[in-house]
DNA sequence: TGACTCACG
DNA sequence: ACGTACGTGAGTCAG
């Protein structure tokens, strides 16, 4: 008989590493189930073994298991996303026949030692499967060991036998322990002889064979007095690690190999299960077939068929429904023509109840279902329902859940959050209806996107963070930015000439009249008729971009003439053509907010983007004269200084730009006096703007090329900047190592509050890519806390705002600032609204300063 | 539609 | 040896 026994932790621990990180549609991870069974399916068919027992840790391995990598499993457990897949796993593994096997009180290793000495003593061949190199000390004529590794996503397997051990470490298997006795390891909390490592270990017992030897010879034995000394302190030491790294052989279980003769697979679970975590290609190796995966369908329908079934109502009189509904937890759905709702369908229980806009009183019923904070309600797209109540004059009340927001949470990175699509990417089995209307989807989809917040803990962002936010962007939405249409038109206007004229001059210098829009027919003029040094290309050409004509400003005269051709012409297409374009007939620009765009969960603002207003350039800048405020109101406007680099001094806990921030000192001329040496009163503008970058960088995971390259100085200095920079702001230099470290492990990184931003590039094996990962590892959880906070403040400022029963309402948000638009008597107390909560919005380590304007236009309250 | 450029934080 | 800072949206050209 051959026994083939898996030590199931080490190789599904290597599994994990080894691959990138897989998940299911439906965000199930897989990758360490794949790679164990791809490990497993080998060791089958390569040792065709009588009997096979997969053995299991009872819980996280906490002291014996062998670190990986900067993985040190004895302080931190497994990662979640790895823990995860261990039922998923364990349930595979059985419905396809095989044992499992654990011990309370004994580790895998301790039950490999025991099943390896049974199959020993009943003259049985035994191969153990593993990840971990204690387990060679088991090795015996009739006991090998197939070391198991997953590299590049592929399995490797390696014999160990007795020859091979002797090959590779001098000694036999039983003396490994000895070794291991004298060495320690740190990793499996092993002391060893204090003073004596790996190489000293070896040394004595290849020469003297054992620990006893040793030490019933110790005064005799040819060592140098140092080892002496130091073997004569650490003698229980040794003996005490002796004991520690030999694997029990004892341990409780069932030895009767024959127990473990491979039952016949339940194919119809198994393809069940491969179907369910994506495993598709696994399934032909495991002798999974079509018809199994059909049958398998057919028995979950048939588990589905005994699930919830949906009724539809009658009609009934909509004042009946809504007594009805009153203090019941509801699913509801609907159809907006843009201005009101039209239609809903709202499931209570097992019921489903529709009404429409052609239904006498459907308004006023819209209404008090929506504002009865006793019907508790979840949903899709909350947004628009909160605008539609906004108008109305009444606040949408009693909402739990909203599947676009919970999907949003659970992965910004997903192209849409549309119904359709969500229904799909969460595998979602319609329930029973009589009528189908989108509820028996939408339910089982929030129940699923539910439970995973739950689960990931995000439940609280979604109910405390997004959700009265939705709120607040629907109001800005409705309110608008009152904008002079007149001064707007003016200012393009006066640039009409000056356009002309530049592209008059510029043809003249090149020679021929050419569409200076046209980035190709421009470098074709630039840098093959006036011959110009081309500085770089892009993939379809040579760029033209500011950076390189920059390069060119002492070159040749047109260059100035093309970049002030290029600024006017941006600031009279993109801004004022463009903003013209959308003012609404009430004189006011009604951006659009989008709460699901971006991956780090900052907000988007669209037809038009309000957040890149001009403002750097004094040209552009004037444009902001034009946003203004309506009869008798002013503009308050108030920005967060420095938000980012508080968030980071707060999450790295670093003391000195903590310090620099608890003293309120300019940070940048702060970071310019400790990376420069000087003190502070003798920095110069030059350094502070220096200074700045780096900090700058720091937040975007900086590399020295690209430092160099924005202030102008040599690599090597950059390189030196940024050195010196992590020497003295250690802290941020640690976190920024921790983080990108866990964010390699888990497979994503997370804000203060939990927001998560998936990372699969970090498992790319291009280059690039991996680098990329690994930039935004640094940059999400600080761009992304910002974020949350802003957030925070906004919701606060709105229900003060109501609280106090003012008129103010915010307008605008652009990342780090917000700008109410007030009635003049309220404006003072307004701005202080906006500071306090903007400072107070949450508590970090480090102080928040929020600096609030007043002003009759954008411009002028910008403080 | 993708590439390029440039406006903002 | 490689390419080169994070996050957006809009206008324009050209295939």
């Amino acid at each position: 008989m051959k026994l083939l026994v898996l030590d199931g932790n080490s190789i599904l621990n290597r599994a994990y590493y080894g691959i990138k990180i897989l998940t299911t549609k439906d965000g199930h991870y897989t990758n360490a189930i794949y790679g164990f069974l791809t490990t497993f399916r080998k060791l089958l068919d390569e040792n065709t073994p009588d009997a096979v027992a997969v053995a299991f840790d009872l819980k996280a391995p906490t002291f014996r298991h062998k670190a990986y990598d900067g993985y040190k499993s004895n302080r931190k457990g497994m990662p979640d996303e790895l823990a995860q897949q261990m039922q998923p796993l364990k349930d595979i593994i059985s419905v396809l026949g095989f044992r499992i096997v654990t011990c309370e009180g004994f580790e895998a290793d301790d039950i490999l030692g025991t099943l390896s000495k049974k199959c020993t003593d009943e003259g049985n061949e035994c191969v153990i499967a593993t990840g971990d190199r204690d387990s060679l000390q088991l090795v015996s004529p009739t006991v090998s060991v197939r070391m198991a590794a997953t590299k590049f996503g592929k399995p490797e397997v390696t014999i160990y036998d007795e020859d091979k051990i002797m090959e590779v470490y001098g000694v036999s298997p039983k003396q490994l322990i000895d070794i291991k006795a004298i060495q320690g390891d740190t990793s499996d909390c092993i002391p060893g002889v204090p003073g004596i490592g790996e190489k000293g270990a070896k040394d004595l017992i290849s020469r003297f064979g054992s620990l006893d030897y040793i030490y019933n010879n110790i005064e005799t034995i040819d060592v140098k007095p140092g080892i002496r000394n130091k073997l004569t302190a650490g003698k229980d030491s040794a003996y005490l690690s002796y004991m520690l790294g030999t694997i029990n052989t004892e341990a409780p279980i069932d030895t009767d190999i024959n127990g473990y003769i491979p039952s016949s697979p339940d194919k119809t679970a198994a393809a069940g299960l491969m179907v369910k975590y994506e495993l598709f290609s696994l399934m032909e190796k495991w002798g999974l077939s079509g018809s199994d995966i059909a049958a398998s369908a057919a028995a979950a329908d048939e588990a589905n068929n005994e699930s919830r079934e949906l009724v539809s109502a009658d009609e009934m009189p909509l004042s009946e429904l809504y007594e009805k509904l009153k203090g019941k937890a509801v699913d509801f759905l609907y159809e907006s023509d843009g201005e009101e709702i039209t239609e809903l369908t709202i499931c209570e229980g097992d019921t489903v109840y529709s009404a429409g806009a052609f239904t006498e009183g459907f308004r006023q019923f819209t209404e008090s279902f929506l504002s009865d904070e006793s019907i508790v309600k979840r949903t899709h797209n909350c947004k628009p329902v909160f605008a539609v109540a906004d108008r109305g004059g009444y606040d949408f009340k009693g909402l739990i859940f909203d599947t676009i927001l919970a999907a949003y949470l659970l992965n910004p990175n997903a192209p849409d959050y549309d119904l359709a699509r969500l229904l799909g990417e969460y595998a979602v089995k319609p329930l029973k209806t009589n009528k189908p209307d989108g509820m028996e989807s939408f339910i089982p989809l929030a129940d699923k996107l539910g439970a995973e917040l739950e689960d990931k803990q995000q439940m609280k962002l979604l109910t405390e963070i997004e959700l009265p936010f939705a709120k607040v962007l629907a109001s800005m939405e409705n309110t608008g930015f009152a904008v002079d249409k007149q001064g707007i038109y003016k200012y393009g206007e006066g640039m009409k000439d000056e356009i002309e004229n530049l592209r008059k001059s510029i043809c003249d210098h090149v020679g021929y009249e050419f569409n200076i829009n046209s980035p190709k027919q421009l470098g074709t003029a630039l840098f093959e008729k006036l011959m110009l040094p081309v500085k770089k290309k892009t993939k379809s050409g040579y760029s033209t971009n500011a950076d390189v004509l920059e390069e060119l400003r002492n070159v040749h005269p047109v260059i100035d003439e093309i970049l002030e051709y290029r600024t006017l012409t941006k600031l009279k297409s993109t801004y004022c053509d463009g903003l013209l374009k959308v003012v609404h007939p009430d004189g006011r620009i009604h951006s659009k907010f989008n709460q699901t765009e971006t991956r780090t969960g900052r907000i988007s603002s669209t037809e038009p983007n309000l957040q890149n207003i001009p403002v750097r350039t004094s040209r552009g800048k004037e444009l902001r004269r034009f946003f203004t405020a309506r009869e008798g109101c002013v503009l308050v406007d108030a920005d967060y200084s420095q938000i980012e680099l508080r968030v980071l001094a707060a999450i790295s806990d670093d003391k000195n730009m903590s310090e620099a921030f608890r003293e309120n000192k300019d940070i940048h001329t702060a970071t310019a006096a400790k990376v420069f040496d000087l003190p502070e009163d003798m920095i110069t503008p030059s350094l502070r703007s220096r200074a700045k970058a780096v900090n700058f960088g720091i937040v975007y995971g900086i590399g020295a090329f690209s430092l160099s390259k924005d202030i102008g100085v040599t690599r090597k200095e950059a390189d030196t900047y940024i050195k010196d920079y992590l020497r003295l702001y250690s802290g941020i230099d640690n976190y920024m190592n921790r983080t990108v470290e866990q964010a390699k492990k888990d497979g994503y990184v997370t804000t203060m509050f939990g927001r998560r931003r998936y990372l699969p590039e970090l498992a790319a094996s291009n280059h690039n890519l991996r680098a990329f990962g690994e930039r935004v590892a640094r940059n999400m959880p600080i761009q992304g806390t910002a974020a949350d906070i802003i957030k925070i403040a906004m919701i606060k400022v709105y229900d003060r705002l109501k609280a106090e029963n003012m008129r103010s309402k915010l307008i605008l948000q652009v990342h780090d600032e917000l700008i109410v638009e007030a009635p003049e008597d309220e404006a003072d107390k307004a701005a202080v609204i906006l500071s306090e909560e903007m400072q107070n919005a949450v508590q970090l380590s480090v102080p928040l300063i929020a600096q609030a304007g007043i002003g009759k236009t954008w411009y002028e309250a910008k403080a």
